[in-house]
DNA sequence: AAGAATTGTCACGCAACCGTCACATCGCGG
DNA sequence: CCGCGATGTGACGGTTGCGTGACAATTCTT
């Protein structure tokens, strides 16, 4: 999968200017890029880096750009990516009839920069549909990821959004006992210049709402290692 | 998984590689499936399953599309179906005699599967309540799908086109958290270039109209997630 | 054509939230 | 019982997310 958080996009098209062009501009905008000449790069690259967006010209030398759509999207790894077709034509009757392109998005050059890369994110964001999840529950403590919402024993409990997640980590895997780097990692994501001890304080804050009305402390402190639910 | 409440789209098409494309997209989008290669399995499924949308090709052995599409509108749970004609041709003559047939939409290939799932949600949409024929309600507050009709405690309340379309997304699932960018994918549609804060204001001007005449704030706001009803 | 209604954006302000520190307390080995 | 490192926690400054009034642009009505 990918290997940071930040979306990598593929860029495919045979002109180096425009490449240059769209990469220039999509990495100003905070994406990893990708590129790819033709169609068996934009293949290989698919299958080694599966990108989560790839930009493809319609207008390719060798395999059209429409072939080698329909052969991304055979793959595995280009099933999972959002494919946006890159046209210079805007005729309907200039567009290959007949055929299926399996395309999520299309753009029709000229286009604006600005459009550009809010259909990226438009489909960055599709492709990623709610996480359906299920309701947690440990417990008395029920964990509500579609409603937001946090009950126990039915009375409904406030949390902020970084105690939400903590809490959903820890009642993920009850039991499980998560170090605080761990945890640092899975609920703060990638800001890895956050004190450890910042752990501790929202835990207690934490513990402190949950214990507001009545009840044991669900939450186990180990000693030298960690916290841990249930 | 396969909840109830989640809309079954049937698709019905003679080549197994689009049957399969069509399928996972679909799919991924939060729907469940269902797929038949002819006519005479189409119809089959129909009666057996009873889908909300039905997605259609034009070209078929056997059987063409049209016709499937007319015996599909003659029966009990055809009738109940949005049909979602799909076709290679253009011209306006084959729209026309598609719809005339009892079509309930009509879509032409290329086309991106970003917008087929946009027509299959309208269409959705356009189903629910009519052959429901249920108006939503959430507390006192009540959302006519067909008279386009909004009362709280009997009061009618005057809301405009994208209020409307945003309360009507919020009482689709009542607790469930949107966000800012489900909502604008919801409620706004392609219309990709428009800043998450707007959503914001819209659920101010919202409130205003739904408090107006007392009572609670029936939209919940969920800090650093989203909106919600109830 | 003029007025009304609706829409998207912005700027400002407040309240909630966050991360850090300092100090209190605890647990465990000696 | 002592000492030391690990943990609990109240307080505080800084930041951020959100509510809202104002406004220009656009569309709908009349």
């Amino acid at each position: 999968m990918a290997d940071a958080d930040t979306p990598l996009v593929l860029i495919v098209d045979d002109e180096a200017a425009q490449l240059a062009l769209l990469s220039y501009n999509l990495k100003a905008a905070g994406f990893r890029i990708s590129t790819a000449k033709d169609g068996d790069e934009a293949l290989l690259a698919v299958a080694e880096q599966g990108p989560d967006v790839i930009l493809l010209d319609w207008m390719l030398p060798r395999l059209s750009g429409l072939e080698v759509c329909r052969q991304i999207k055979s793959t595995a790894a280009g099933r999972d990516a959002a494919v946006i077709m890159v046209s210079a034509r805007s005729e309907e009757a200039d567009r290959v009839r007949g055929l299926e392109t399996g395309a999520d998005d299309y753009i029709v050059k000229p286009y604006s920069v600005a459009e550009l890369i809010a259909r990226v994110r438009a489909n960055l964001r599709r492709l990623r549909p709610t996480a359906a999840g299920q309701a947690l529950e440990v417990g008395d403590i029920r964990l509500d990821p579609d409603t937001h919402r946090v009950t126990r024993q039915g009375q409904v409990l406030h949390l902020g959004p970084t105690e939400f997640r903590l809490l959903g980590a820890l009642m993920e895997r009850p039991g499980k006992v998560w170090t605080r780097e761990a945890l640092l990692d899975r609920v703060w994501g990638r800001e890895i210049y956050i004190d450890t001890r910042t752990v501790d304080v929202h835990v207690g804050r934490l513990r402190k709402t949950l214990l507001s009305q009545g009840g044991e402390d669900p939450i186990r402190t180990v000693r030298g290692a960690g916290y841990a639910m249930g």
